[in-house]
DNA sequence: CAGAAATGCGAGCGATCTCTCGTGTTTGTC
DNA sequence: GACAAACACGAGAGATCGCTCGCATTTCTG
């Protein structure tokens, strides 16, 4: 009876492909490996990276050995092999399903701001808020994105992230700066992503009361380091 | 003829003790190992550093094997465990160097502007200027201070720069909010160093023009936060 | 039910890294 | 010159980690 403690595992289920990798070939037949039963395999790969990020989050990506993830799923070293071909692509399955997650809850408030004319106050604050509340959900996204010990691909995917994050900001501060040079929109941009970054920091290190004072208190930052784009729009 | 490629290390020549760091004890006789001959030690020493420096700044500190180090300074493995008790220790003291040259130019910024009454303007722009130009010279401080994979006593030693950092903001601020509760200005301290840290690693990542623009981007966010303490000194 | 494929286990291989040890060399002291 | 201590070397011991392999078990298909 291999299968020890089968835990419920209440996840969405969604069908993402956690394979093919490495090799990155079977281009010609679509998929040369049909990967059938997957009710399990679907089961232990929820499993394995919620496990992943519970250990990325406490020691970090580089600091986490594969032999711990499975342990703290529950099942072998070779089980955890079947359905990752290494330890980078726990990192990366899971970065990308936290940044799928994220994108959601970051166009469902960003998309009808962008439009309309919302003052910048409350689009700093709806965005900040949301952000806050998600990476304080998913501590592992936090060490993933912004961990300086991450091998090569995943920077890429973190530095796809931040590309996308800078150019959306670009986008909401554009129509309030319309006769800024197009490399000052960029910094502005950048900055602000980086005090966010900042205040991230800072609110993840502390708790209740304090730490909804350092929210107001980045909050605060973003729309002072903003106020010269107030008055134009 | 082992002394393959002595280079001439142009350094300081300081007396800094770098080892009896692992044990902690000897504290009957003072010192119980005199430790003579220290002209070639001395200077191995600060050759050992200067390579830590450079393989630290490149891979950071996990990545950095003991051994990459002894090879970027010209030496063998067995040559640098003479002076260092291990690879942690090899960190903490050039931390710990580090720290104490910032410290130098730090307290001569900031101690004839603290007793006087000038604006906070030139405060922030001196003080940043200070530190932008010690952490380009020192690209490995930065790894050390900022890296999140650095274990227990390097990062006791981060905290307690960032704590005389912070005590240090706030002993400026305080006199501009004589009316605030201390735990506001703590907030506030921290907030500046948090904005400050975002700003050097943008500023890092770019070079001449880019790079000045960035630290002029860096001065005005600062001063915008801090804008409300201004008109009340 | 029979065969195949997916899933599961865990010992252990190979690579890497930190740190040691035995030995040889340089330098200071008398 | 003689002795000792500091300095230097480099092979490798010891430990860890990513990952594999052979084999057992479960589940799907027909």
């Amino acid at each position: 009876m291999p299968e020890k403690t089968e835990k419920p595992a209440p996840e969405t289920g969604e069908a993402t492909a956690a394979e093919a990798a490495t090799t990155g070939e079977a281009a010609t037949t679509g998929e040369d490996r049909p990967r059938r039963r997957q009710a399990r395999g679907e089961r232990r790969i929820a499993q394995l990276l919620e496990a992943a990020a519970r250990v990325f989050a406490t020691t970090g990506y580089t600091a986490a050995s594969t032999n711990a993830i499975a342990r703290e799923a529950g099942v072998s070293p070779g089980t955890l092999y079947q359905f990752f071909p290494n330890k980078e692509a726990i990192a990366i399955e899971l970065g990308s399903r936290l940044m799928h997650e994220m994108r959601q809850s970051y166009d469902e408030v960003l998309t009808p701001i962008t439009s309309d004319t919302t003052p910048l106050e409350e689009v700093i604050a709806g965005t900040v808020d949301r952000f806050i509340e998600f990476n304080c959900r998913h501590p592992a996204f936090f060490v993933l994105m912004h961990g300086p010990d991450i091998p090569g691909r995943i920077a890429e995917e973190h530095d796809a992230l931040h590309a996308t994050l800078v150019a959306r900001v670009e986008t909401i501060l554009a129509p309030f700066a319309p006769d800024a040079p197009q490399a000052a929109v960029t910094r502005t941009a950048q900055m602000c992503v980086g005090i966010y970054k900042a205040g991230l920091e800072l609110i993840l290190a502390h708790e209740g009361d304090e730490r909804e004072a350092y929210v107001q208190e980045l909050k605060g930052a973003l729309v002072r380091y903003l106020e010269p784009l107030m008055g134009t729009s």
